[in-house]
DNA sequence: TATGAATGAGTGTTCATTCAT
DNA sequence: TATGAATGAACACTCATTCAT
């Protein structure tokens, strides 16, 4: 994909570019905000464009509709999202034993959305269909992993347990998620915890049932 | 005067009001359709009535306005699901080994849910603040209830972890709803019976613990 | 006209109608509050309707529309209005000295006003061209016979003089019913005398240069 | 930083606002002649921007209620009045033998409500509470001038007496104000001059009285 | 006849989007 | 490029009027 950046060292026009890049830096920012106060259904793009300090029209010389804003800033996550789940769910973490294996995987991903809140509140009910789409491929992502490190201890099940248990994971993380960002300091780190105790106690049985002889359920 | 309103057999008057009971009945239910697939929000009210197949002005001769028939058709399930949590925690219940205990709680919550799939996009994200009020209210009498199982079976726990545990089991009941309610058939008994399982496997040391005499609060 | 009213003695079908003119009093009492309190415009069909104890459909079997209810209302008033001038205006009363003729005339007619507040409601600003149409006629009227009493004084004023006064005459009056309409007792006596004291300076000039002699201003 | 707002010509940021400007007395304007038409309360939005030759959605760009609209207009108009009044009022005015006194009060406050209709529209019942209020104070005000004025001429009335006189007075120029508006050229000029005539009489016997040493209040 | 449910055009207002400058 | 005025379809809601019973 050679056209995807511009490889940074095109002398010609970056110039010019460069107030675009700020502008649409400005915006996507304002956007976070609104998302995040009032969900993205109630967000109007002339209170982003004002939150953002512009007009009406400037907002729209850089995206065509209010759909595209979230898709670009769910976009820009979702990208962070997976590079962080590509991170997370390095082979090396993969071998350790399960409470490693959960801080390695769930401490960055916690610490991305509490850090970017907008990410989650995009997610939820954007009733955008391309922010969902991206959400449920980042979904489907996440599974595919989870389901491959599920493989790697209980080889034996069948695609429908790992996909139901991937699922289950999931559904945890995300409600535990919740709770965490509802939270602060000592709270929060007690729900990280918590969320832990729950996922190792849901999959110890089937971690320590030696990798070759999967639980069944 | 005995022919005030003594008849229990509806004299004279309710006639007239049969069909506006029915309508209303059919507008409720319109209007479960609409939230559920667009949320409240998105939800017009002249959209109600046109899958109602009434005009705008027909709505209104029964429902003040738009947060009033979320309210009617919220408050109505609030109540229900109220009443279904004190069939569900009866003290009968509350006595058996914790799986009898997960499926006494939770079979009948569940199948309200999925018989009332409106109730679910209702409490999510109404805005309406008579339903927020109701929803919390439930969600706190939920977790009263939760709680207070819990201390029968680890009354040394402190009122902190109680409060964190009981929020978990939440957390994941709801998360695991969401997956319910997405599927149908043999599938959604799958979820069914992983939630369980996840609880089983989360509770189960605190349970078993100490099989005490269960304090009565 | 013979088919104006029924004669009072037709055996036929009287019973019948009878509660038909008590539905119509009724409602017309009713529209004479509501037109009182909130102004003809102001003042919904169903409101009334509902001041009357009877649905909207019953209003309307009675009435074609909203306007003919003012308009009903508005002729009953206007035509005792009317006799009531008519009486104010006898010969008798034209030949007394300027104050008594202002007592005979003027206390009718505020006395009628102070008793039927609805006519004043309706007679100003109602908008509805017949009630409109019924007053400009009844003022006609009045100015009319202001005329008639100020030519008797003033033999040999002009046609524009006599208009001119009389328009004054009517409008002081109005003014002054205003603020009659809005007192009591003895407050509202004040304004009574104090109005004809306005109007008796007013008019003495013309009224004492002996008949024969009309004052020109 | 001195470019901040020094140069007292029009830098260039107004030059944008210049056409809002334009509109907003367009639309004003557009509002004072359909509030004259039809009132303040049969004015519909739509139709004061459909006058204005704009879109529903302008005008609410500029004003954000119809009651604004209304406020903007009248609350000008009442302050312009109120400016009148004071100029009416001067104390070089009220030393005057009482018709040169009447012609310098009458003939700006009669001038200035033939030149905006719109404020006589408004204060007559337009129902928006602002406008009311500005009317009461700005009719309290007159009464409080007026009955100065009395007072000098009057010193031994008693308040009461005052007061009635002063709301006569105001009473009999309003309902001579409407005659004036409804008129033009020769009648209109005939109408001013017996509002004056009828005050004059009115008036005389109280000022020829005593033209004592006018009291300072 | 009387009811009250039903209608639908209309109201004030909002907001995503476009356009003239 | 950036502005902010302009648009118009849509929304929540009202009310004079009609209709089925």
């Amino acid at each position: 994909m050679p056209q995807d950046k511009p490889a940074a060292k095109k002398p010609a026009a970056p110039r010019r570019q460069a107030r675009g890049e700020r502008r649409i830096a400005q915006l996507l920012e304002a956007a976070a905000g609104v998302f995040c106060r009032n969900g993205y259904a109630a967000a109007s793009t002339n209170s982003i464009a004002k939150e953002a300090g512009v007009s009406p029209g400037t907002l729209y010389q850089f995206f065509p509709n209010k759909e595209a804003i979230a898709m670009e800033l769910g976009g820009h996550l979702l990208q962070r999202a997976r590079e962080m789940h590509g991170q997370a769910f390095l082979p090396e973490n993969l071998q350790k034993p399960l409470p490693e294996l959960l801080d390695a995987v769930l401490d960055p991903v916690i610490a991305f959305c509490c850090e970017n809140p907008a990410f989650w509140a995009l997610m939820h009910g954007s009733g955008v269909p391309g922010i969902s789409q991206g959400h449920e491929a980042l979904m489907a992502d996440l599974l595919t992993r989870v389901q491959g490190v599920l493989r790697t201890f209980c080889p034996d099940s069948t695609p429908a347990e790992l996909d139901l248990v991937a699922h289950m994971i999931l559904g945890i993380f995300k409600s535990s998620l919740d709770l965490i960002l509802a939270t602060e300091g000592a709270e929060r780190a007690a729900y990280v915890a918590e969320l832990k105790t729950v996922l190792l106690r849901y999959l110890e049985p089937a971690f320590t049932a030696t990798p070759t002889t999967p639980a069944t359920h």
